[in-house]
DNA sequence: CGTAAACCTTCGAGTTGGAGGAAGGTCAAT
DNA sequence: ATTGACCTTCCTCCAACTCGAAGGTTTACG
């Protein structure tokens, strides 16, 4: 199987796939007489579990311990459940600070007229020399 | 006054603000004859409007626009206003996205159990090869 | 058989918003 | 005179790709 139809399965890009290649983050997959990457299974399966890990939220160092996880038969549940919870934490922590953001944005909203005037609170508001 | 002066009252890093400065975000401050940036009140307003403006999840370039609009007297409220309600959505969309992340995770995390066997839901649900 | 489209390759650079460090100049106090 | 705290510029690095250039290969079509 060659790259494009990878990208087409896994949904990823084949250049995205490239780099996960270069960043030795799987498993470089052998080559065919011409130079073109050939894909097994193998190596097509090590790519859904980066997408999926991805669109967890996962980061590339965090999708390499989640690997190895995967790949070691003696590993701890615990463990990935562990990495998990931190990661539940660090999105609420995320959600609260956009909120706060939303918050404060809406309330300046309603006082901005929004017409051609060009009085403007919301300038006046990032114009202040205080917190 | 010099630059870590104007670090400390705004709250941003000397860094931050010769960045700032690189990037034409700002004016540049007159240098004294040792070379050292002099900064005026007008300096300072703009690097708290900027401070203000990151702070509420504004990009660089959105900045250049808030800061434009600010400096101009024939702005439209409407402008701002504008600006300010697609950024309102781009933060509920995020928002919307790390919820559904979070929920995916927090009930995979219900079925990892998360003691020490190598049994583990989340690491089988990554592992699927489909979406 | 020629050629054009659609693949594939590597390499280098750009993106965002700075942070960090090196190397060196300046200034104030001891 | 020297120490320490400033200041300067320049360069590299981070995440996680993404894009483009320049070139090789394969396939399809007339």
């Amino acid at each position: 199987m060659k790259i494009s139809e990878v990208a087409k399965q896994t949904g990823l890009n084949a250049k995205t796939i490239r780099y996960y290649e270069r960043i030795s983050l799987v498993d470089r997959p052998p080559r065919l007489e011409n130079g073109y990457r050939e894909y097994a299974d193998q190596h097509v399966q090590q790519l859904w579990f980066l997408r999926h890990a991805r669109q967890f939220g996962f980061s590339i160092d965090e999708c390499r311990e989640l690997l190895s996880l995967w790949v070691n038969p003696n590993r701890r549940s615990a463990e990935v459940h562990s990495l998990v919870s931190d990661k539940v934490r660090d999105i609420e922590k995320h959600i609260r600070e956009l909120r706060e953001m939303k918050k404060m944005l809406t309330e300046l909203l309603k006082k901005c007229p929004g017409d051609d005037s060009s009085e403007c609170a919301i300038i006046d508001k990032l114009a202040l020399n205080k917190d």
